[in-house]
DNA sequence: GATGAATGAGTGTTCATTCAT
DNA sequence: TATGAATGAACACTCATTCAT
């Protein structure tokens, strides 16, 4: 990751924000530029133009999402959790708090048309995080999991998908529903690990 | 749902494309109208402003997909299918062919701010009657699903989510991903739905 | 030429002399329309854009151009004057008065790169027009003129030229200088033909 | 003329190439900075703006384009060729190579609305050593030129209008038209003297 | 001398909306 | 019911210019 100027990176944390919760199209430099305590015209000083900043900002907010991620797999190893559960326990609180997951997600899913391919690239990145992190406490916990190759990736197939799921919950409902969606899906997949020992 | 004029439907048909593609932000009602065939000031003469055309647009879509669920889950029975199978095995190939599921995903997932109260209630609606398909279809297969409510609703709470998940995949990935995506998550529900009988 | 609604042809009028005094690059679109009687958006619902409107100014300009130098000629014809004298002398009047003539010749001269292809296929017709005027008068005025036909060719090109230099000269000098030019490319002109009759 | 730093020659350098293929208005100070190697800013520790960029520019491209007519007439003297001849035909090369003489071109005929009096009073000069150039051969070939100071006057306003004309086909033609534009504007001139002995 | 940062004024362009016809 | 014309507001973006460093 570049390291920008003092002043590119308040332009960051105020696009972040906004972006997260309009979108490409309905965010406006100008209100952006406002909110980092400049005008639009000096965005230009710091990013050649708004898919620029915009890809910055991507990059920026998947890199501390990244690191959220790893850091969450190494502490539920310290908690003795089961495989996964640290991260689907946190996500509420993280999406609540973190303007960049919150960006990461919408950007990920409906990715403005001109700027797909980086987005994917990157977001899938992210992916392959969060399943390698599941793959190693399924292979900590499960004596199986290092030979049986395609019942491990068939759990974390599953995994991610409850975690896409969580996200989306996250995103159209809200906390509680959130809560109910964690303990139904956690409880199948344990369950499921439950009859394959 | 109000029935609308012939050239109103037309204009329906052409913007549930549009929405499904472009979003709200980015969808012009000048191409719609183009699509339609017609100039942008016509449409006024059908729908009060964009807003109200959009809700129009979201409530005829929510509708048809609404009744493609019902008939999904009358099929299931037909077939001996598992419970909620019929429809994750279907999904795929619905969001391929219907713009108004791509469209109601989109608007659902990722609402236009000014009317995300209308949105959220009708999908509410629309997964209601999801979850409403899958309970009757668990309790035609398993006795127990009569009694204990809890369980049933921690199942029905399983398979919304794992019925979003796969939404989620056909946004963001496409039909292959999705179907290893369907078959862990599916396997995973069977597994554990088999150690609860 | 196609026709257009009344207040294009109003837009159109008011930009001739505004491309004409300022250049392709240094007229303003908002300039144009307040001479219009309109707003800067208006311009859009009879152009689609700035080349556009440019283009429609430059064609209709050439083709009332093209109209003066064929009057010029018929006119010359029934006044009995010299080869191309007509046109000579009164293009110093005609720059003073017709903002077409101000605006085909800057633009034809140095014409916006973006549409360089268009003006100069146009401008070619023009002096193609001038050609077959002077050569005619010529045919007219001289036996020889029909059958030398590379004699011909020289003084339609000398003809062409002393044009272009008259044209040079109303640009970046005056009807002063203008005339005193004029008098001595005839009299070249006129000292050559004789000496080849 | 002032003289310049090492970098405000640079600049020049860089500008003038730029100013005779956009224009005043279309060429970007920023551009010609990065073409000079330095910053847009760093323009003003060398000229007060633009248009003192933009003058300077003009006038070093004219003194050097002065002292190529001087030059010209000079060799055309020691090579025996026909009064002017020597610029006439050594123009199209000197156009293809000099982007001093295309900027003086450029400026000279279409000038800045806000420079116009100091580009105009400039070029006089440099069409006054052109003008000049012309009569001394003229002097130096024809015994009458010395007595007869209208019709040297007169020969030498035809000059300079034949040379404008072969600068215009230059700038919007190419060098074959230009060819075929000198050879007759030439003989004309040429058969006119030949009368006049 | 040179530069990074900032800015006011301006560009062309798109948009949803209105209204007389 | 349909449309041509118009418009205010907004958009992303570029420009020449300034100033502290």
């Amino acid at each position: 990751m570049k390291d920008l100027s003092p002043s590119a990176v308040r332009v960051c944390d105020a696009a972040v924000g906004h972006f997260a919760e309009y979108g490409y199209d309905a965010s406006s430099l100008n209100e952006i530029a406002q909110l980092a305590g400049m005008r639009k015209a000096s965005l230009y000083a710091h990013f050649a133009n708004k898919d620029a900043l915009f890809v910055e900002v991507f990059q920026r907010a998947l890199a501390q999402e990244t690191a959220f991620v790893e850091h969450g797999f190494a502490q539920e190893g310290r908690d003795g959790l089961a495989p996964g559960h640290w991260l689907a326990l946190h996500l509420a609180e993280r999406y609540r708090d973190s303007a960049e997951l919150r960006f990461v997600l919408r950007t990920a899913f409906l990715p403005p048309s001109g700027i797909k391919p980086v987005v994917t690239s990157g977001f899938e990145k992210y992916l392959e995080g969060i399943r390698e992190g599941f793959c190693q406490a399924l292979q900590t916990r499960h004596r199986w999991a290092d030979e049986q190759h395609s019942r491990l990736a068939l759990y974390a197939d599953a995994y991610l998908g409850i975690i896409d799921s969580l996200y989306v919950e996250l995103m159209y409902a809200g906390p509680d529903a959130y809560e109910r969606r964690a303990a139904a899906l956690l409880k199948v997949l344990e369950d499921s690990l439950s009859l394959n020992r």
